[in-house]
DNA sequence: CTGAAAGCGCTTACAG
DNA sequence: CTGAAAGCGCTTACAG
């Protein structure tokens, strides 16, 4: 196998080929058709078809000599033309807001995996965080691929849905109704990261929401607000911010002016942003303010003092996108929704006792 | 445009298209195809074809008709079939060593960009750093593409001509004869921190290396040679090393067995593993050891003391890279080499004065 | 089990 | 300027 694929990055080929057939192989470029191997093997281009795609379909000694003929041409199935005959392309997009979030790395890395683990090929889209860029970006892509990953959409509920209907379509951190979804399972890091804080004697606690177009950010905020209510402890919003660093050296302003002892971020990046803008002011974290945030990027053990955040599971979030996707593609029985995955707290040095 | 691509995300079709090839164009999925448009246009296929795709070989009024029935099927062409005829995809691809290096990150989103703004899509795959992946990975997606980038490659001199050799290629920060490549100025930013190290008063420094197949590693130590020969200071190069914080992890003891007073690490991540395994054995950086890396990824200035780096331009290797495969694509007049991209000392707190 | 033919949806010489 | 035909490289009913 190992051999094989290194074997045919090597332009030379066999040199007991007919030269007739092998000048006609040179002549378009290097690439063998089905009809060479026919020729070679002495059958028709329909039986190296079948005998290369449908194992058992042929008879085992037509099978070998068929086999035999590709591999001294040097043969590649041309994607296009099989693609083109089956609709069926064997690749599969992943559109995501901004390859620059780290959050998104974890994912692509998670669903590239799978993707080749299956034999699939993944394209790749960027939104740039804006629903029209999103949506062409999709427009574009949607006919060459089997499927589409919708990473951070930007889009309304309608797009997804009305995009849903015309290809397979699996989205992570976003629910809209009969689609297909990965979601994190906000609740147990939530109410354990509140559960700390109120340990810790915090009594007024501010959450930096994300984009308004965020799903998970208002999941986000919905858990916390349960988990507040619950204890009797206030809770405000501070928000839309960007979900970048900027966004959150933009945010301490109000985040001082709301007079919370203790912040959650909607992601991590945010969360240092604020702490880079308090650190600048001369403000102590923790001592002063606690900063929380979600995802576990790298960076927020890099920062002093490290981040306290939620961490999800987001290479496993790419896998189980990309499987989500394959299931609907092979898709006899019904495909399974995605189990919710869980969540759960890393106490670093950002969140401390309420100041006294 | 905005407007016609939103709208085309939308299932409906124009209700005064004749029952008979909307029907058809449901039958088969809702795509229409140049047979439809042909019908309801009543011209032939050939003719749509060019007014589509040719424009001014087609009277204005022939033109006009063919948009407008187009746009009531909402055509969009099938760019498999018109792949398989003209042998271009329209898709470039992008490989990297591992998605989860930072340096990797920008490199994606500046090929990105200018794959997106040249209506070219970008595929992607990984290598794991290892040459018979990488191999594996172009093998599996050279014929589906129009061109190549290898950006972070495992890969011999001998396998990247052969690519070359079948499909445009570039690479990032690598050189091989004859191949278009984007490479660093890299004399530029060494010769700075050598002259910042040399007069923080270091006389005895050491390199950490790379990878063994890393071209720009050698590079790198190359320049510091050079750089350390002129000075008349120590320099010894510690390594192969993985590229990453595991790597800088497992450095540490070679370095303090090199007593050197300062280390130059090949890259940030390096750099940053061996920070904290100093940290951990209570070895102050800078005071004890001063730290300097590449890259200028994310986390270089969140870490404490922060990264004193060369700073690449790595969204613009990205961008260039994939210019350069669209000159080579284009390919009239000759594909211009690369300039050499400018690199910078980034001074933070990990470099300080010789502990005296 | 295997061959001959048609077709996937485009593009492009070739005529007229 | 436009039509009719052939072809890109596969796959897949349909016969035999």
């Amino acid at each position: 196998m190992t051999n094989d694929s290194l074997a045919s990055l090597d332009p030379e080929l066999d040199p007991t080929v007919p030269s007739e057939i092998a000048d006609r192989i040179r002549r378009r470029g290097g690439a063998a058709t089905i009809y060479d191997i026919a020729e070679l093997a002495g059958v028709n281009p329909s039986t190296v078809s079948r005998a290369l795609s449908k194992p058992g379909r042929v008879s085992t000694d037509t099978e070998a000599r068929v086999r035999q003929a590709a591999q001294r041409l040097r043969f590649r199935a041309n994607p296009l033309a099989r693609a083109l005959q089956t609709g069926r392309t064997h690749t599969l997009a992943l559109v995501v807001a901004d390859i620059t979030n780290p959050v998104v790395f974890d994912i692509v890395r998670g669903a590239e995996k799978a993707a080749t683990q299956a034999g699939y090929t993944l394209v790749f889209a960027e939104s740039q965080e804006s629903g029209e860029e999103e949506a062409r970006a999709i427009e574009r892509i949607a006919p060459s691929v089997d499927g589409i990953v919708l990473a951070t959409t930007r889009l309304t509920d309608d797009r997804i849905t009305t995009i849903a209907s015309r290809k397979p379509l699996v989205l992570i951190n976003r629910a809209v109704a009969e689609i297909v979804s990965v979601l994190p399972d906000v609740d147990s890091g939530v109410s354990q990261l509140l559960a700390h804080l109120i340990g810790l004697g915090h009594r007024s606690i501010g959450y930096l929401s994300g984009p308004e177009t965020s799903w998970i950010s208002d999941r986000r905020f919905a858990r916390m607000l349960d988990a507040a209510e619950k204890a009797g402890i206030g809770l405000v919003e501070i928000g839309p911010n960007p979900p970048t660093i900027e966004g959150g050296h933009s945010a301490l302003r109000r985040v001082l002016a709301a007079r919370v002892s203790a912040v959650v971020a909607f992601n991590d990046l945010i969360a240092i942003g604020l702490m880079q803008a308090a650190a600048a002011q001369g403000i102590r974290v923790p001592d002063q303010l606690s900063v929380a945030g979600f995802d576990d990027i790298f960076g927020s053990e890099l920062i002093v003092p490290a981040l306290t955040t939620v961490r999800a599971q987001l290479v496993r979030a790419g896998e189980l996108a990309v499987l989500g996707l394959l299931a609907q593609l092979d898709g006899d029985e019904p495909v399974p929704q995605s189990p919710l995955l869980e969540t759960s707290l890393v106490v670093r040095g950002s969140t401390g006792p309420v100041a006294s």
